[in-house]
DNA sequence: GGAGTGATACTCGGATATCTGGTGTCCGAGTTTTCGCGG
DNA sequence: CCGCGAAAACTCGGACACCAGATATCCGAGTATCACTCC
């Protein structure tokens, strides 16, 4: 089992993007920027969140990607499933169906066990991520951040975010 | 996110080996054979549940595979560990601390609340997993399974099983 | 000076190579059994 | 008939190809801006 690298990403330019002003916009290059990841696979994983209707882009000059809706609006779970797909990751084969000691489909009406107990503790995972909204990261990055490090963030922001 | 096909086979093969007496072996070419898949396949994963002490593995003529310990202390989150590997899904790369807003690694003392996040979904995942026993899935197995179903199982044990 | 128009520069989006890790397979090491031989 | 020994057969274990999906990149479509021209 194993997340892409992207999922991080997502999550971190979700995070700035609800700090920035409603409305407003940051392009993918500033973005890249700021946490120093490749711009072009960077607009890979953006592309599937504004699929995902998490994010808007906005073309052209002064263009540049935000929140398509309010920060409480938006779980975490939403950002992870739409880079990593909502396919769940255990699939069941039903291999207790197969083998010479299986009979006809029709004698496994209960559900296969194993598969049940690995979707329970995957919905398990899912609702820890849906419990956390993006207003929750930022309220408490502002009361775990340091103080110079958000000074500087905001700087930045001044820098780069775009009416 | 996507799990390996190995950690159903591993949990399948598991099951069947708590059914059959204490101290009695399958060997892998028979489990193999029960849910029709690959021998040689199927031995890698093996392989790796006994490195992890869940299996037991007998060499030689009458040999086979057997429970490493009584199926009540063994819980689902060993076997698919064993599998998978114990490494965390969600890997944090820090990226909060790299880029033009960056500061000295000292300014970073607070956890990064991303991996916060997607350490507490995966501790919820991993103890769904470790709630569920292998005594527990021969329990349920033995409620919901097809009577003929588990007539024919235990019929084609009683062809396989060694002492 | 103001409005219209064309070119421009910047943005995102999709199609295209590369590469690591899972998938699948094979052959070798080790051990128990078994068969043959001798006592 | 019983004990011993060597060969064999069956088991698991590790090393070797193959393939899908993630990784990484580039070029093209679209749009607001800007400069220039004309009125």
């Amino acid at each position: 089992m194993k997340l892409g690298d992207g999922v991080e990403w997502a999550l971190h330019c979700a995070t700035v993007l609800a700090l920035i002003p409603r409305g407003a916009t940051l392009p993918a290059r500033a973005l890249a920027e700021l946490h120093a990841v490749s711009e072009s696979y960077l607009l890979k994983h953006l592309k599937k969140l504004v699929a995902a209707a998490v994010l808007e882009a906005l073309p052209g000059p002064n263009g540049g990607y935000r929140l398509a809706r309010p920060p409480s609006d938006i779980r975490v779970l939403d950002i992870v499933l739409a880079v990593e797909g909502d396919e769940p990751a255990f699939r069941c084969a039903q291999i207790r169906q197969n083998g010479p000691a299986a009979l006809p489909a029709s004698y496994y009406r209960a559900p296969c066990l194993i598969h049940v107990v690995m979707s329970q503790a995957e919905h398990a995972w899912r609702q820890s991520l849906a419990d956390v909204r993006l207003s929750d990261l930022v309220t408490r990055l502002g009361e775990t951040m340091h103080r110079d490090a958000r000074k500087k963030g905001e700087q930045w922001l001044l820098r780069n975010v775009r009416a």
